[in-house]
DNA sequence: TAAGGTTATTGCAATATAGCAATGTGTAAA
DNA sequence: TTTACACATTGCTATATTGCAATAACCTTA
């Protein structure tokens, strides 16, 4: 029916799914290196420098703070988003650990068949 | 107009967000997975284990194929399917590079701070 | 050639996503 | 209190994605 079945597949596999949602749209990936080089920066910044109107750049922001990969506090008037580095290195892992699994896996029935 | 602006983003960033997108969907984690457990299965059975009609199925693998991260080969009246490993060691690397990329500017970042 | 098995394609409906203008919300300074 | 600035939310349109039934295409073997 078009819908997305996710209750079909296993937790971990629908959680490391989602945070490769996060990392699937160009925009989300350009935010993330953009607030790296300038921590603390404001929305109205990346939105210049990543050319997206304000409200498109505020939602994607969403997107990620709600991943877990952003931080946020209000100075003065205005939002500074940071990146949640502990985050980022959990995220890291997951994504290492399914390649490793994967490759490891490739290995193991290389081994196997040359028994 | 709701429409994906993805020229407005670097070639590397748009590549890392495509490939993103290939692992942003449940499914085909799952295919992923089940293809490195029974290397050389075909669509049938991957449609069986991750319970998702043939067609849909068929189109999952088609789209991780695009992608280049897996190969086939017709056997008899089939077709089987295989991981393009060295493709998915390139992938792990892109993925890694990006982390430890935004990691060092964090660094960076906070030893320009204490100077 | 016909029959049977496997995969790809097509066509459709339901839902999700991306983008922006307009508007609301909240804070700081005048 | 008013003004000004920054951000979030809403409402909308256009497009993309997901899923399956039906069907086509393809290759074996009888």
């Amino acid at each position: 029916m078009g819908v997305s079945k996710r209750h079909i597949h296993s937790m971990s596999v629908n959680q490391l799914a989602d945070l490769a949602k996060v990392l699937s749209h160009p925009a989300r990936i350009s935010i993330l290196n953009y607030i790296g080089d300038c921590d603390g920066c404001l929305c109205k910044d990346i939105s210049q420098h990543i050319r997206l109107s304000q409200p498109t750049t505020s939602q994607h922001l969403q997107v990620i703070k709600k991943a877990g990969l952003l931080k946020s506090k209000f100075e003065g008037k205005s939002q500074h988003y940071y990146l949640h580095k502990d985050r980022l290195s959990t995220l890291k892992e997951l994504f290492n650990n399914f390649f490793v699994a994967t490759e490891k896996k490739c290995d193991l029935k290389k081994a196997t068949k040359t028994i």
